[in-house]
RNA sequence: GCCGCCGUAGCUCAGCUAGGUAGAGCGGCUGGCUGUUAACCAGUUGGUCGUAGGUUCAAGUCCUACCGGCGGCGCCA
């Protein structure tokens, strides 16, 4: 006998075999047994399909002891059937049991915890797999667009020696016997490479070792970050703007069956084009006065502060233009108000905030003097001042969480669903 | 860091208010069934009630501590 190409299961439903001679395989998903005839059905990557053996099939007795998940190769006829739910079946000529498997503990009635438990078989789900292609083809759409825009990939370390922004937030390690930390931004090591290929960006995990309890938080998150030379907040907001739409726009087209399966709603990422509205800080604050809001300028948002403020546009849009002491030390301060300093937020509806960036302190003064304001010790920050020494630019750049990005983009209850092995404050296994 | 909730069979839960010696459904197993759609029907299997103390004649149930988990706030992407 020829050997038979395997077959993509969608392919078959889609009716490219009808009548034909095809082999699958892929995992046994469900196992309905009556007197004269056994129901498999058989799922693979693309798709699921019933199989059905009669009493008089040789591998009868296969498929009597096959159980639910076992790894199989069905060769058979593709027949076209009403009482199939996807329309076609396959008459099972011959069943391979490749992997027979052990009673499955996944069944019906599961609890969060429980399939947290067990996420490395949970990731066979028919959901997960979902969010795993959608969450692919986003990574696709930002390689694309950053390489469209003329940016060049780098990679960033994972493992630093001081600490970036808040020294509070870093997982430390030892290394060697020495103390090092885990990053929690590639930032800083993306302006050090603008110097020679002005636009750069990486897409790369950062870790924060935030004790926050909440399904917008984990302490291994996937940061998107480009970093650019010779431009300005207007550009920064541009650039990020011009991203966040193409990745909507594309996903929209490109993943429509897969957000229709997941229940999401795919018009909100159609509606996502350029420009967005963008506030400054004072007019939010303004805003939210106005709504009875007890926030003062100069302290921060709050999460209701935010989701107040992202009802209201019910689309990312960016709030800029931020008091210089709830920011960071590399935020380029207004030169026209040194109490502003130049960094937005990008904020989405439901999330509250999926990215921050700004432009960077690029005076050397400038630096030292908000260095010591905040206290920070200026021999950590030996190598970043020195490139405010040599040739300085003025540059901006943002960090955008992958994971908040995909919760909010395919209505996710919980942002853990959004990485296949999310690890949080009190789950790191499997 | 602060606050709230949960932990009983492989899984989902009831039993706790009012202490009296462990229940159901799903799964597994056995049998039945003329094509099922999370098949159905009958039978059967299955438990240190998270852990350790305490109160009591008696604790799954009341009390204390601890462990594990989930969520809210703060912080952040």
């Amino acid at each position: 006998m020829m050997p038979m190409p395997i077959a993509a299961i969608q392919d078959i439903l889609d009716g490219k075999y009808a009548g034909k001679p095809v082999s699958v395989r892929g995992w046994i998903y469900r196992k309905r047994e009556s007197k004269k005839t056994i129901f498999l059905v058989v799922r693979d990557a693309s798709g699921i399909i019933q199989c059905t053996v009669k009493t008089d099939n040789p591998s009868w007795t296969q498929a009597e002891k096959i159980t639910i998940e076992s790894s199989v190769m069905i060769t058979g006829t593709v027949k076209q059937d009403k009482r199939a739910s996807g329309g076609y079946e396959i008459t099972v000529e011959k069943l391979s049991i490749i992997g027979l498997a052990e009673t499955f503990p996944i069944t019906q009635d599961k609890s969060e915890e429980f399939l947290r438990d067990v996420r490395h078989l949970w990731l066979r789900s028919r959901r997960m797999s979902l969010i795993m292609r959608v969450r692919s083809e986003v990574l696709r759409f930002t390689h694309e667009f950053f390489r469209k825009e003329g940016f060049i990939e780098v990679s960033p370390p994972m493992f630093i020696s001081s600490a970036c922004e808040g020294g509070s937030t870093l997982f430390g390690l030892k290394y060697f016997g020495k103390d090092l930390y885990l990053t929690q931004s590639a930032q800083l090591y993306l302006e050090a490479l603008i110097y020679s290929l002005e636009k750069v960006y990486c897409v790369a995990p950062s870790f924060r070792a935030e004790k926050s309890r909440t399904i917008r938080h984990l302490t291994e998150y996937w940061h998107i970050e480009p970093e650019w030379a010779f431009a300005d907040m207007d550009d920064l907001m541009r650039v990020e703007e011009d991203l966040l739409s193409y990745i909507c726009q594309k996903t929209a087209e490109d993943c429509k069956r897969e957000i229709e399966s997941l229940g999401a709603d795919i018009s909100k990422l159609k509606v996502v084009n350029t420009p967005f509205p963008r506030i400054t800080y004072t007019e939010a604050i303004e805003k939210l006065t106005a709504k009875g809001f007890k926030i003062k300028w100069g302290e921060d948002f709050g999460y209701d502060d935010e989701k107040a403020l992202a009802e209201e546009f019910g689309k990312p849009f960016f709030v800029y233009a931020y008091p210089r002491q709830i920011k960071a030390f590399y935020c380029k301060t207004h030169r026209d108000n040194p109490d502003l300093v130049m960094s937005t937020d990008m904020l989405v509806p439901r999330i509250g905030e999926i990215s921050t960036g700004g432009a960077r302190e690029d005076d050397k003064e400038e630096l030292l003097r908000r260095i010591r304001e905040l206290d920070l010790r200026e021999e950590d920050y030996k190598w970043y001042i020195d490139l405010r020494r040599y040739g300085t630019v003025p540059h901006v750049g943002f960090g955008l969480g992958l994971e908040r990005l995909l919760t909010w983009m395919l209505d996710l209850e919980n942002i853990i669903d959004a990485i296949p092995f999310p690890r949080t404050t009190r789950r790191f296994y499997p």
